[in-house]
DNA sequence: ATCCTTTCGGCAATCGATTGCAAGTTAATT
DNA sequence: AATTAACTTGCAATCGATTGCCGAAAGGAT
């Protein structure tokens, strides 16, 4: 590569030039498709090659009024203290890469902690992305609602609710959390502990699903919550105070997320309390990090690899103007 | 927000047009600094808020060159089945996108397997960023030497070498390499197994760190090496090998990242091998997911806070004119 | 009241690629 | 050979915001 020639060219212009053709000519050897012969084709692709040119994007941009990037956001609403370094955000960003860049577009990121009403506006009027994918809810419905309203494409990770105007992709998170509550139960606990803070959408299902099954077992009243943020350093003065609770104490933890889960399990066995025969401990995502534990932790499984495939697939449908719906997949537990 | 008016502004000639001032005004209202009266610039700047007008990034980029992204890159190279999601990309791009967002750039990610000479000078030279920050320079320290040499803005997480081109931040990798082993020995190990791919500079580099505390001890010829792929299920099989080395049998595994120790010792756990009774691990990186370990992984922590800032920092000096040099900062043991 | 100094705001060129339209060229058909 | 059809290529407008330069207006001083 690199032959550096004696000037280095700049625009199309230059080229046009230096191949004696007008500018529109070399954009059109260039871009591919077009009006052209196969030998002027070539014969400029090559002299850009040599030149090491590589047309201007942003004017292309500006031009064509795409931009071939989309803009991923993870919104950290009810948790101040968490980092985007979460491996909950990460796995998904991981997948959500992939699925873009085989698609040909790129990926523009952004950590906001929503301040003000117009932080998703924000993004979105900014002229940089054509389209965008929100990670989480978090407590942000209404503006996701909003904005969902003016601006099609748009898709969001999270649960699905009835009678919501944006467009989802997640799992079944009522079915999730009665999953969880339902192996605990099976296994015999009666008391259960749910670590998670229910002001975030998708945790308020999961929660109302543990509030479920433990309904139908007619323990309706051994139900204790922890409002435990998802940072992992975080559990371990929930531990404390669940480690006080001298009668009634919970045979199982149903934890929010693979990492509360963790964290708990961390601070069990610091304390010198067996699990699972104590207490029993079930997460939620399956996470990598979660699978290498030993013994493995029993999680409910969110498929993030096809949930980040159908966010992509279904933002790329509403840039393309169809209007598809919401996707709610199965979660399964994994023992 | 949103008191949506009878017609949606698209530009700033509309929006001039309406103000019934020139549309050069209006760009001086909104973008801040300038030489116009302050009342013009209130009334424009709240006749623009009220139509909830954003002037377009694109047109805005084209004209004072430049993107307000920073361009960070991750190359699978020696590693073709590793992916993105590998915690020790996520850790930093968590830091990365923290420190970008602070600064006001946003992040253009980008993972790419190298193929062919050009794959960043595509990336360089597509005009989307004004800066390229490279995570891990795998096995391509030529390419990046020679992008180097002719685009400034461009600094990359690895170890550093004398002689090298490309501005880097990134760990005393030879020390870390003689930490861990000299840990090892320490506490008695004599056969010694290194899990690492040398393919890539920074291994090559912590390899070389072992060599050198085994041979002071006098004990050269007990090492051997596996060379692990860093993805995490692809410990098995080293394990397997390693398990059938009847005869000097490793009593310590050097592992060349958190993810390849804690692949190690699950495969460990599995076959019944005490840790660290029997065999003795040490990670690389201290990311996160291994401070939840019990009992916790011993490790070499790199500092990727620190690092994630320091790769900003350098790039942006460089963005601004500056040479500063690279950056190796000293690792430390973690127990 | 006049002149001078500031300050404001308009005009128009510019960033670089794309593309509809029309002109020019070559090939094909009778 | 003439006429039409089929390709190629050039021309120039366009995307939308920024900014140097200049004239106009406003304010101040004498």
């Amino acid at each position: 590569m690199a032959d550096l020639p004696e000037k280095r060219i700049r625009n199309i212009a230059e080229l046009a030039e230096l191949a004696g053709v007008s500018p529109g000519t070399v954009s059109r050897a260039l871009s591919g498709a077009g009006l052209i012969s196969a030998k002027t084709r070539t014969r400029i692709q090559e002299l850009a090659q040599m030149h090491g040119f590589t047309p201007n994007a942003m004017a292309r941009n500006l031009r064509i009024q795409r931009t071939g990037a989309i803009g991923v956001v993870i919104p950290l609403g009810h948790e101040v203290g968490q980092h985007i370094s979460d491996p909950f955000f990460m796995t998904m960003l991981g997948y959500l890469a992939d699925a873009l860049t085989e698609r040909g577009y790129d990926l523009l990121l952004s950590r906001v902690i929503p301040q003000g009403a117009d932080w998703l506006d924000r993004i979105v009027d900014s002229g940089r992305v054509d389209g965008v994918i929100v990670i989480g809810q978090s407590d942000q419905a209404e503006t996701l609602d909003r904005v969902a309203a003016r601006y099609r494409p748009l898709v969001v990770w999270g649960g699905h609710v009835s009678g919501q105007v944006h467009c989802s992709v997640g799992s079944d998170n009522l079915l999730g959390g009665d999953i969880a509550t339902t192996h605990l139960i099976e296994r015999g606990c009666r008391h259960i502990a749910f670590f998670g803070d229910a002001r975030a959408q998708e945790i308020a299902q999961r929660l109302a699903g543990c509030r479920a099954a433990m309904q139908r077992a007619g323990i309706a009243d051994g139900l204790r919550i922890f409002p435990a943020h998802l940072t992992a350093d975080d559990a371990h003065p929930n531990i404390a105070v669940f480690l006080n609770e001298s009668d009634a104490r919970p045979q199982g933890i149903v934890a929010v997320s693979d990492v509360v889960a963790m964290s708990a399990l961390h601070a069990l066995t610091e304390r010198g309390i067996a699990v699972p025969d104590q207490v029993r401990v079930i997460g939620y995502d399956d996470l990598p990090i979660a699978q290498q534990t030993v013994p493995r932790l029993t999680t409910v499984r969110q498929d993030f690899a096809g949930g980040a495939a159908h966010l992509v697939d279904l933002l790329l449908r509403r840039i393309a103007g169809e209007d598809p719906g919401s996707i709610v997949m199965k979660p399964e537990l994994v023992t």
